[in-house]
DNA sequence: CCTTCCGTTAGGCTC
DNA sequence: GAGCCTAGCGGAAGG
Protein backbone atom coordinates (compact mmCIF):
# COMPACT_ATOMS: atom_id res chain seq x y z
CA UNK A 1 0.00 0.00 0.00
CA UNK A 2 1.11 3.63 -0.92
CA UNK A 3 2.58 5.24 2.64
CA UNK A 4 0.45 8.42 1.38
CA UNK A 5 -2.59 6.45 1.23
CA UNK A 6 -1.84 4.63 4.65
CA UNK A 7 -1.36 8.04 6.01
CA UNK A 8 -4.53 9.24 4.89
CA UNK A 9 -6.27 5.99 6.23
CA UNK A 10 -4.90 6.76 9.63
CA UNK A 11 -5.42 10.46 10.02
CA UNK A 12 -8.83 9.35 9.42
CA UNK A 13 -9.18 6.82 11.72
CA UNK A 14 -7.98 8.98 14.34
CA UNK A 15 -10.11 11.36 13.55
CA UNK A 16 -13.30 8.94 13.80
CA UNK A 17 -11.91 7.52 17.07
CA UNK A 18 -11.64 4.19 15.60
CA UNK A 19 -9.88 0.95 16.71
CA UNK A 20 -6.85 1.47 14.21
CA UNK A 21 -5.03 -2.02 12.90
CA UNK A 22 -1.69 -1.34 10.73
CA UNK A 23 0.34 -4.47 9.86
CA UNK A 24 3.46 -3.68 8.02
CA UNK A 25 7.47 -3.54 7.92
CA UNK A 26 8.43 -1.25 10.65
CA UNK A 27 11.05 -0.23 13.06
CA UNK A 28 10.17 1.22 16.98
CA UNK A 29 12.02 3.35 19.11
CA UNK A 30 10.73 3.92 22.98
CA UNK A 31 12.53 6.30 25.18
CA UNK A 32 10.90 7.55 28.61
CA UNK A 33 11.13 5.79 32.05
CA UNK A 34 13.66 3.30 30.30
CA UNK A 35 14.63 2.94 26.26
CA UNK A 36 14.24 0.55 23.50
CA UNK A 37 15.25 0.06 19.84
CA UNK A 38 13.96 -2.45 17.62
CA UNK A 39 14.97 -2.97 14.17
CA UNK A 40 13.15 -3.56 10.64
CA UNK A 41 10.67 -6.43 11.22
CA UNK A 42 7.03 -7.21 10.28
CA UNK A 43 4.52 -6.19 13.27
CA UNK A 44 1.23 -6.03 13.64
CA UNK A 45 0.02 -1.83 15.37
CA UNK A 46 -2.87 -1.45 17.24
CA UNK A 47 -4.12 1.95 18.00
CA UNK A 48 -7.33 2.09 20.28
CA UNK A 49 -9.53 5.33 20.51
CA UNK A 50 -8.30 5.79 24.04
CA UNK A 51 -5.05 6.67 23.04
CA UNK A 52 -3.47 3.49 24.02
CA UNK A 53 -1.20 1.85 21.19
CA UNK A 54 1.01 -1.62 21.22
CA UNK A 55 3.43 -2.91 19.12
CA UNK A 56 2.88 -6.50 18.60
CA UNK A 57 5.38 -9.00 16.98
CA UNK A 58 4.38 -12.43 15.34
CA UNK A 59 4.99 -14.39 18.78
CA UNK A 60 4.85 -13.77 22.40
CA UNK A 61 1.89 -12.50 24.49
CA UNK A 62 3.29 -9.29 25.94
CA UNK A 63 3.52 -6.59 23.25
CA UNK A 64 7.37 -5.43 22.82
CA UNK A 65 6.53 -2.11 23.02
CA UNK A 66 3.54 0.47 24.03
CA UNK A 67 2.08 3.27 25.78
CA UNK A 68 -0.71 3.74 27.77
CA UNK A 69 -4.00 5.44 27.50
CA UNK A 70 -4.08 8.58 27.38
CA UNK A 71 -1.52 9.48 24.90
CA UNK A 72 -1.34 12.15 21.95
CA UNK A 73 -1.16 10.27 19.02
CA UNK A 74 0.56 12.00 15.59
CA UNK A 75 1.10 10.95 12.04
CA UNK A 76 3.88 12.04 10.10
CA UNK A 77 4.54 10.89 6.46
CA UNK A 78 8.38 11.13 6.19
CA UNK A 79 10.87 10.60 3.48
CA UNK A 80 11.99 7.09 5.40
CA UNK A 81 8.53 6.17 5.84
CA UNK A 82 5.16 6.84 7.63
CA UNK A 83 5.73 7.92 11.28
CA UNK A 84 3.50 6.93 13.71
CA UNK A 85 4.21 9.22 17.35
CA UNK A 86 2.91 8.58 20.07
CA UNK A 87 3.47 11.16 23.21
CA UNK A 88 2.45 10.72 26.73
CA UNK A 89 3.17 13.58 29.14
CA UNK A 90 3.52 12.17 32.72
CA UNK A 91 5.89 9.90 33.18
CA UNK A 92 7.07 11.88 29.54
CA UNK A 93 7.63 9.39 27.07
CA UNK A 94 7.61 8.99 23.46
CA UNK A 95 7.02 6.33 21.37
CA UNK A 96 8.01 6.05 17.50
CA UNK A 97 6.98 4.01 15.29
CA UNK A 98 8.44 3.96 11.50
CA UNK A 99 6.84 1.96 8.78
CA UNK A 100 8.76 1.32 5.80
CA UNK A 101 6.07 -0.52 4.32
CA UNK A 102 2.45 -1.07 5.21
CA UNK A 103 0.68 -4.12 4.31
CA UNK A 104 -2.55 -3.25 4.98
CA UNK A 105 -4.61 -0.96 7.56
CA UNK A 106 -8.16 -1.16 9.43
CA UNK A 107 -10.12 0.33 11.48
CA UNK A 108 -13.23 -0.28 13.53
CA UNK A 109 -15.97 1.68 15.17
CA UNK A 110 -16.48 -0.98 17.87
CA UNK A 111 -19.06 -1.12 20.68
CA UNK A 112 -18.23 -3.08 23.75
CA UNK A 113 -20.31 -1.76 26.96
CA UNK A 114 -20.59 -5.26 28.50
CA UNK A 115 -18.99 -5.63 32.42
CA UNK A 116 -16.22 -7.70 32.85
CA UNK A 117 -16.87 -10.15 36.03
CA UNK A 118 -13.60 -11.90 37.50
CA UNK A 119 -14.08 -14.77 40.05
CA UNK A 120 -11.83 -16.67 42.70
CA UNK A 121 -9.93 -13.74 43.71
CA UNK A 122 -8.09 -12.56 46.57
CA UNK A 123 -11.31 -10.51 47.42
CA UNK A 124 -13.72 -13.44 47.10
CA UNK A 125 -11.54 -15.33 49.02
CA UNK A 126 -11.63 -12.45 52.12
CA UNK A 127 -15.54 -12.65 51.26
CA UNK A 128 -16.03 -16.11 52.15
CA UNK A 129 -13.66 -16.27 54.65
CA UNK A 130 -16.31 -13.33 56.50
CA UNK A 131 -19.49 -15.26 55.36
CA UNK A 132 -17.89 -18.74 56.94
CA UNK A 133 -15.14 -18.26 59.51
CA UNK A 134 -15.35 -21.83 60.05
CA UNK A 135 -12.99 -22.02 56.64
CA UNK A 136 -10.37 -20.32 59.37
CA UNK A 137 -11.43 -23.11 62.07
CA UNK A 138 -14.85 -23.80 64.09
CA UNK A 139 -15.47 -20.68 66.66
CA UNK A 140 -13.40 -18.45 64.35
CA UNK A 141 -15.01 -15.05 64.95
CA UNK A 142 -13.54 -12.47 62.35
CA UNK A 143 -13.98 -8.42 64.08
CA UNK A 144 -12.09 -6.37 61.44
CA UNK A 145 -11.30 -6.45 58.03
CA UNK A 146 -8.43 -4.56 56.33
CA UNK A 147 -7.79 -3.82 59.93
CA UNK A 148 -4.65 -1.02 59.63
CA UNK A 149 -1.24 -1.59 61.36
CA UNK A 150 1.35 0.71 62.09
CA UNK A 151 4.05 1.01 60.23
CA UNK A 152 3.35 -2.49 58.27
CA UNK A 153 -0.08 -2.05 56.67
CA UNK A 154 -3.28 -3.79 56.46
CA UNK A 155 -4.16 -7.04 57.70
CA UNK A 156 -6.62 -9.13 55.62
CA UNK A 157 -9.12 -10.12 58.52
CA UNK A 158 -8.48 -9.65 61.99
CA UNK A 159 -10.49 -12.16 64.85
CA UNK A 160 -10.38 -14.02 67.31
CA UNK A 161 -10.52 -17.68 68.30
CA UNK A 162 -13.07 -19.67 70.75
CA UNK A 163 -11.09 -19.35 73.13
CA UNK A 164 -10.53 -15.79 73.24
CA UNK A 165 -7.16 -15.60 71.41
CA UNK A 166 -6.45 -13.01 68.98
CA UNK A 167 -6.03 -13.77 64.93
CA UNK A 168 -4.02 -12.44 62.44
CA UNK A 169 -5.11 -14.28 58.98
CA UNK A 170 -3.54 -13.37 55.80
CA UNK A 171 -4.91 -14.65 52.56
CA UNK A 172 -3.03 -15.27 49.95
CA UNK A 173 -4.77 -16.70 45.83
CA UNK A 174 -1.52 -18.51 45.52
CA UNK A 175 1.30 -20.47 46.77
CA UNK A 176 2.20 -18.55 50.26
CA UNK A 177 5.63 -17.41 49.84
CA UNK A 178 8.81 -16.45 52.79
CA UNK A 179 7.47 -12.78 51.99
CA UNK A 180 4.22 -13.44 52.91
CA UNK A 181 5.11 -14.84 56.14
CA UNK A 182 7.39 -11.92 57.03
CA UNK A 183 4.84 -9.89 56.13
CA UNK A 184 2.10 -11.51 58.30
CA UNK A 185 4.95 -11.53 61.15
CA UNK A 186 4.98 -7.61 61.05
CA UNK A 187 1.11 -7.84 61.71
CA UNK A 188 1.68 -10.11 64.16
CA UNK A 189 4.18 -7.80 65.96
CA UNK A 190 2.06 -4.37 65.50
CA UNK A 191 -0.51 -6.33 67.30
CA UNK A 192 1.07 -7.52 69.93
CA UNK A 193 2.53 -3.73 70.47
CA UNK A 194 -0.82 -2.76 70.54
CA UNK A 195 -2.60 -5.26 72.78
CA UNK A 196 0.55 -6.52 74.75
CA UNK A 197 -0.50 -9.86 74.02
CA UNK A 198 1.14 -11.97 71.17
CA UNK A 199 -1.85 -12.58 68.46
CA UNK A 200 -2.01 -16.42 66.78
CA UNK A 201 -1.02 -15.88 63.15
CA UNK A 202 -2.56 -17.89 60.29
CA UNK A 203 -1.68 -18.34 56.59
CA UNK A 204 -4.78 -18.92 54.00
CA UNK A 205 -3.59 -19.45 50.82
CA UNK A 206 -4.17 -23.16 48.39
CA UNK A 207 -0.21 -23.91 49.34
CA UNK A 208 2.88 -22.50 50.92
CA UNK A 209 6.43 -22.54 49.13
CA UNK A 210 9.03 -25.08 50.57
CA UNK A 211 10.96 -22.35 51.59
CA UNK A 212 8.50 -20.78 53.90
CA UNK A 213 7.45 -24.11 55.58
CA UNK A 214 10.56 -23.49 58.05
CA UNK A 215 9.64 -20.14 58.91
CA UNK A 216 6.15 -21.38 59.82
CA UNK A 217 7.48 -23.87 62.71
CA UNK A 218 10.18 -21.18 63.60
CA UNK A 219 7.52 -18.54 64.34
CA UNK A 220 4.49 -20.50 65.09
CA UNK A 221 2.53 -19.96 62.18
CA UNK A 222 -0.38 -21.98 61.18
CA UNK A 223 -1.08 -22.98 57.31
CA UNK A 224 -5.01 -23.19 56.51
CA UNK A 225 -5.35 -24.85 53.09
CA UNK A 226 -7.80 -22.40 51.24
CA UNK A 227 -8.11 -22.29 47.57
CA UNK A 228 -9.65 -19.64 45.43
CA UNK A 229 -12.23 -21.72 44.10
CA UNK A 230 -13.51 -23.08 47.22
CA UNK A 231 -14.40 -19.73 47.96
CA UNK A 232 -15.95 -18.95 44.94
CA UNK A 233 -18.17 -22.18 45.45
CA UNK A 234 -19.34 -21.44 49.05
CA UNK A 235 -20.50 -17.50 47.76
CA UNK A 236 -22.39 -18.76 44.88
CA UNK A 237 -24.05 -21.07 47.09
CA UNK A 238 -24.60 -18.52 49.70
CA UNK A 239 -25.84 -16.25 47.24
CA UNK A 240 -28.38 -19.19 45.74
CA UNK A 241 -29.60 -19.56 49.28
CA UNK A 242 -30.55 -16.02 49.91
CA UNK A 243 -32.24 -15.92 46.23
CA UNK A 244 -34.50 -18.97 47.93
CA UNK A 245 -34.81 -17.27 50.84
CA UNK A 246 -35.79 -13.75 49.30
CA UNK B 1 -19.71 -12.50 7.40
CA UNK B 2 -20.63 -16.08 7.14
CA UNK B 3 -19.57 -17.75 10.51
CA UNK B 4 -18.98 -21.03 8.10
CA UNK B 5 -16.40 -19.04 6.17
CA UNK B 6 -15.30 -17.61 9.10
CA UNK B 7 -14.20 -20.79 10.41
CA UNK B 8 -12.50 -21.42 7.08
CA UNK B 9 -10.84 -18.75 6.84
CA UNK B 10 -9.64 -19.04 11.08
CA UNK B 11 -9.04 -23.02 10.42
CA UNK B 12 -6.57 -22.18 7.11
CA UNK B 13 -4.88 -19.71 8.60
CA UNK B 14 -3.98 -21.79 11.74
CA UNK B 15 -2.78 -24.85 9.91
CA UNK B 16 -0.06 -22.35 7.78
CA UNK B 17 1.05 -20.59 11.56
CA UNK B 18 -0.23 -17.21 10.23
CA UNK B 19 -1.30 -14.55 12.47
CA UNK B 20 -5.05 -13.85 12.96
CA UNK B 21 -7.13 -11.06 13.48
CA UNK B 22 -10.65 -11.58 14.13
CA UNK B 23 -13.29 -8.65 14.72
CA UNK B 24 -16.35 -9.50 15.85
CA UNK B 25 -19.50 -9.65 18.42
CA UNK B 26 -18.19 -12.24 20.66
CA UNK B 27 -18.57 -13.30 24.32
CA UNK B 28 -15.58 -14.58 26.29
CA UNK B 29 -15.37 -16.90 29.08
CA UNK B 30 -12.37 -17.99 31.24
CA UNK B 31 -11.46 -20.37 33.78
CA UNK B 32 -8.13 -21.85 35.10
CA UNK B 33 -6.10 -20.13 38.13
CA UNK B 34 -9.32 -17.41 38.10
CA UNK B 35 -12.52 -17.32 36.09
CA UNK B 36 -14.53 -14.56 34.08
CA UNK B 37 -17.26 -13.81 31.63
CA UNK B 38 -17.42 -11.29 29.77
CA UNK B 39 -21.39 -10.68 28.01
CA UNK B 40 -21.21 -9.88 24.21
CA UNK B 41 -19.53 -7.07 22.76
CA UNK B 42 -17.24 -6.04 19.82
CA UNK B 43 -13.86 -6.68 20.60
CA UNK B 44 -10.60 -7.87 18.05
CA UNK B 45 -8.96 -11.07 19.13
CA UNK B 46 -5.80 -11.71 18.20
CA UNK B 47 -4.27 -15.42 17.59
CA UNK B 48 -0.79 -15.46 17.01
CA UNK B 49 1.70 -17.86 15.19
CA UNK B 50 3.26 -19.59 18.51
CA UNK B 51 -0.40 -20.05 20.50
CA UNK B 52 -1.04 -16.83 22.29
CA UNK B 53 -4.18 -15.19 22.00
CA UNK B 54 -5.23 -12.30 23.30
CA UNK B 55 -9.03 -10.24 23.21
CA UNK B 56 -8.86 -6.87 23.40
CA UNK B 57 -11.59 -4.47 24.37
CA UNK B 58 -11.97 -0.95 22.55
CA UNK B 59 -10.10 0.33 24.92
CA UNK B 60 -7.63 -0.21 27.25
CA UNK B 61 -3.67 -0.95 27.37
CA UNK B 62 -4.45 -4.69 28.66
CA UNK B 63 -5.83 -8.02 26.99
CA UNK B 64 -8.99 -8.60 29.02
CA UNK B 65 -8.45 -12.44 28.70
CA UNK B 66 -5.69 -14.36 26.86
CA UNK B 67 -3.91 -17.06 26.91
CA UNK B 68 -0.02 -17.07 26.92
CA UNK B 69 2.11 -19.25 24.12
CA UNK B 70 1.80 -22.85 23.77
CA UNK B 71 -2.25 -22.67 23.75
CA UNK B 72 -4.05 -25.40 21.90
CA UNK B 73 -6.57 -23.78 19.75
CA UNK B 74 -9.57 -25.42 18.45
CA UNK B 75 -12.70 -23.78 16.42
CA UNK B 76 -15.93 -25.12 16.33
CA UNK B 77 -19.14 -23.89 14.21
CA UNK B 78 -21.54 -24.50 16.81
CA UNK B 79 -25.45 -23.25 16.81
CA UNK B 80 -24.85 -20.62 18.73
CA UNK B 81 -21.71 -19.31 17.02
CA UNK B 82 -18.25 -19.51 16.05
CA UNK B 83 -16.41 -21.35 19.37
CA UNK B 84 -12.81 -20.65 19.66
CA UNK B 85 -11.10 -22.38 22.70
CA UNK B 86 -7.80 -21.96 23.59
CA UNK B 87 -6.30 -24.93 26.20
CA UNK B 88 -3.34 -24.65 28.44
CA UNK B 89 -2.27 -27.74 30.23
CA UNK B 90 -0.27 -26.83 33.07
CA UNK B 91 -1.52 -24.75 34.91
CA UNK B 92 -4.85 -26.17 33.40
CA UNK B 93 -6.64 -23.33 32.19
CA UNK B 94 -9.11 -23.18 29.28
CA UNK B 95 -10.37 -19.63 27.42
CA UNK B 96 -13.82 -19.81 25.18
CA UNK B 97 -13.99 -17.31 22.59
CA UNK B 98 -17.81 -17.33 20.97
CA UNK B 99 -18.34 -15.04 18.57
CA UNK B 100 -21.79 -14.27 17.51
CA UNK B 101 -21.15 -12.44 14.34
CA UNK B 102 -17.52 -12.03 12.77
CA UNK B 103 -17.15 -8.92 10.61
CA UNK B 104 -13.77 -9.38 9.71
CA UNK B 105 -10.77 -12.19 9.74
CA UNK B 106 -6.91 -11.26 8.63
CA UNK B 107 -3.90 -13.25 8.67
CA UNK B 108 -0.21 -13.24 7.86
CA UNK B 109 2.77 -14.45 7.52
CA UNK B 110 4.57 -12.31 9.59
CA UNK B 111 8.73 -12.24 9.50
CA UNK B 112 10.52 -10.35 12.43
CA UNK B 113 13.97 -11.55 13.16
CA UNK B 114 15.02 -8.39 14.60
CA UNK B 115 17.11 -8.14 17.65
CA UNK B 116 15.44 -6.20 20.91
CA UNK B 117 17.39 -3.89 22.85
CA UNK B 118 16.33 -2.33 26.44
CA UNK B 119 18.17 0.08 27.74
CA UNK B 120 18.24 1.99 31.22
CA UNK B 121 17.40 -1.10 32.82
CA UNK B 122 18.86 -2.03 36.52
CA UNK B 123 21.22 -4.39 34.95
CA UNK B 124 22.75 -1.21 33.20
CA UNK B 125 22.87 0.38 36.11
CA UNK B 126 24.48 -1.84 38.26
CA UNK B 127 26.96 -2.32 35.14
CA UNK B 128 28.07 1.49 35.12
CA UNK B 129 28.59 1.48 39.17
CA UNK B 130 30.77 -1.92 38.47
CA UNK B 131 32.31 0.21 35.36
CA UNK B 132 32.00 3.56 37.23
CA UNK B 133 32.35 2.79 41.07
CA UNK B 134 32.49 6.88 42.25
CA UNK B 135 28.91 6.71 40.89
CA UNK B 136 28.40 5.46 44.96
CA UNK B 137 31.34 7.68 46.13
CA UNK B 138 35.24 8.04 45.34
CA UNK B 139 37.28 5.84 46.68
CA UNK B 140 34.42 2.39 46.45
CA UNK B 141 35.63 -0.93 45.38
CA UNK B 142 33.38 -3.56 43.82
CA UNK B 143 34.33 -6.43 44.60
CA UNK B 144 31.36 -9.06 43.71
CA UNK B 145 28.17 -8.78 41.93
CA UNK B 146 25.19 -10.69 42.58
CA UNK B 147 26.89 -12.06 46.36
CA UNK B 148 24.92 -14.80 47.61
CA UNK B 149 23.42 -13.91 51.26
CA UNK B 150 22.10 -16.96 53.18
CA UNK B 151 18.39 -17.03 53.65
CA UNK B 152 18.09 -13.80 52.18
CA UNK B 153 18.91 -13.68 48.49
CA UNK B 154 21.68 -11.46 46.63
CA UNK B 155 23.49 -8.25 47.26
CA UNK B 156 23.41 -6.18 43.85
CA UNK B 157 26.60 -4.91 44.22
CA UNK B 158 29.26 -6.17 47.15
CA UNK B 159 32.64 -3.88 47.80
CA UNK B 160 34.91 -1.68 50.39
CA UNK B 161 35.31 1.66 50.32
CA UNK B 162 38.73 3.52 51.16
CA UNK B 163 38.84 2.87 54.54
CA UNK B 164 38.44 -0.93 54.21
CA UNK B 165 34.68 -0.82 55.30
CA UNK B 166 32.51 -3.60 53.70
CA UNK B 167 29.59 -1.46 51.53
CA UNK B 168 26.25 -3.64 50.52
CA UNK B 169 24.62 -1.63 47.55
CA UNK B 170 21.04 -2.35 46.45
CA UNK B 171 19.71 -0.85 43.11
CA UNK B 172 16.61 0.44 41.95
CA UNK B 173 15.66 1.75 38.91
CA UNK B 174 12.78 3.08 40.55
CA UNK B 175 12.20 5.25 44.02
CA UNK B 176 13.24 2.75 46.68
CA UNK B 177 10.65 1.82 49.20
CA UNK B 178 10.37 0.74 52.54
CA UNK B 179 10.65 -2.98 51.04
CA UNK B 180 13.87 -2.49 49.24
CA UNK B 181 15.81 -0.81 52.49
CA UNK B 182 13.99 -3.70 54.42
CA UNK B 183 15.77 -5.88 51.78
CA UNK B 184 18.81 -4.29 52.00
CA UNK B 185 19.14 -4.56 55.47
CA UNK B 186 18.41 -8.37 55.47
CA UNK B 187 21.52 -8.75 53.74
CA UNK B 188 23.47 -6.38 56.20
CA UNK B 189 22.51 -8.91 58.96
CA UNK B 190 23.71 -11.46 56.71
CA UNK B 191 26.61 -10.30 56.37
CA UNK B 192 27.43 -9.02 59.79
CA UNK B 193 26.94 -12.19 60.21
CA UNK B 194 29.27 -13.89 58.10
CA UNK B 195 32.05 -11.52 58.83
CA UNK B 196 31.59 -10.90 61.98
CA UNK B 197 31.71 -6.71 61.43
CA UNK B 198 28.95 -4.77 60.16
CA UNK B 199 29.11 -3.30 56.47
CA UNK B 200 27.79 -0.07 55.28
CA UNK B 201 24.52 -0.07 53.76
CA UNK B 202 23.54 2.12 50.42
CA UNK B 203 21.00 2.73 48.56
CA UNK B 204 21.28 3.31 44.71
CA UNK B 205 18.16 4.63 43.19
CA UNK B 206 17.01 8.07 41.32
CA UNK B 207 14.77 8.44 44.48
CA UNK B 208 13.12 7.30 47.88
CA UNK B 209 9.54 6.78 49.09
CA UNK B 210 9.10 9.48 51.72
CA UNK B 211 8.00 6.57 54.52
CA UNK B 212 11.29 4.68 53.24
CA UNK B 213 13.41 8.01 54.23
CA UNK B 214 12.91 7.33 57.91
CA UNK B 215 14.15 3.88 58.25
CA UNK B 216 17.37 5.30 56.52
CA UNK B 217 18.06 7.26 60.06
CA UNK B 218 16.90 4.80 62.11
CA UNK B 219 19.32 2.05 60.58
CA UNK B 220 22.09 4.09 58.91
CA UNK B 221 21.54 3.51 55.47
CA UNK B 222 22.98 5.64 52.67
CA UNK B 223 21.17 6.83 50.41
CA UNK B 224 22.57 7.76 46.55
CA UNK B 225 21.25 9.49 43.64
CA UNK B 226 21.65 7.03 40.56
CA UNK B 227 19.69 7.44 37.27
CA UNK B 228 19.21 4.73 35.16
CA UNK B 229 19.13 7.60 32.60
CA UNK B 230 22.74 8.51 33.37
CA UNK B 231 23.96 5.52 33.89
CA UNK B 232 23.25 4.63 30.40
CA UNK B 233 24.80 7.68 29.01
CA UNK B 234 27.99 6.41 30.92
CA UNK B 235 27.90 3.26 29.26
CA UNK B 236 27.94 4.70 26.09
CA UNK B 237 30.84 6.90 26.65
CA UNK B 238 32.59 4.19 27.70
CA UNK B 239 31.45 2.26 24.48
CA UNK B 240 32.31 5.09 22.58
CA UNK B 241 35.88 5.54 24.12
CA UNK B 242 36.60 1.96 23.89
CA UNK B 243 35.81 2.16 19.83
CA UNK B 244 37.58 5.07 19.76
CA UNK B 245 40.68 3.22 21.51
CA UNK B 246 40.18 0.03 19.43
C1' DC C 1 10.06 -28.68 37.89
C1' DC C 2 10.25 -24.80 41.58
C1' DT C 3 12.02 -20.33 43.32
C1' DT C 4 13.49 -15.61 42.88
C1' DC C 5 13.31 -11.24 41.06
C1' DC C 6 12.64 -7.62 37.42
C1' DG C 7 9.27 -4.91 34.63
C1' DT C 8 8.52 1.23 30.54
C1' DT C 9 5.25 -3.78 35.16
C1' DA C 10 -0.36 -2.02 34.75
C1' DG C 11 -4.28 -0.88 37.38
C1' DG C 12 -6.95 0.17 41.30
C1' DC C 13 -7.43 2.28 45.59
C1' DT C 14 -6.53 5.61 49.23
C1' DC C 15 -4.78 9.80 51.03
C1' DG D 1 -0.13 13.53 42.48
C1' DA D 2 2.43 9.99 45.60
C1' DG D 3 2.14 5.71 48.09
C1' DC D 4 0.63 0.92 48.61
C1' DC D 5 -0.73 -3.56 46.95
C1' DT D 6 -2.57 -7.10 43.88
C1' DA D 7 -2.22 -9.74 39.51
C1' DG D 8 -5.02 -15.46 35.80
C1' DC D 9 0.65 -10.82 36.68
C1' DG D 10 4.54 -12.47 32.40
C1' DG D 11 9.23 -13.50 31.68
C1' DA D 12 13.98 -14.76 32.57
C1' DA D 13 17.58 -16.84 35.09
C1' DG D 14 19.25 -20.17 38.18
C1' DG D 15 19.00 -24.54 40.86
Amino acid sequence: MELAKAEELVKEALRARRLILIVGLMEVFYEGRAASTLGPGERLLIIKQDGSILVHRPSGYEPVNWQPPGSKIEVLLREDGLLIEARRPSPQEILKVLFHEVFDVYSFKLNDSAEFAMYATEEEMKKAILLEPSLIEDGFKPIEDERRVSESGFIDVFGVDSSGNLVVVEIKRRNATTEDIKQLLSYVDGIEKEFGKRPRAIIAAPGIQKSATRLLKTYGVEFRCVTPKRCHEILQRKKGLDKFLA
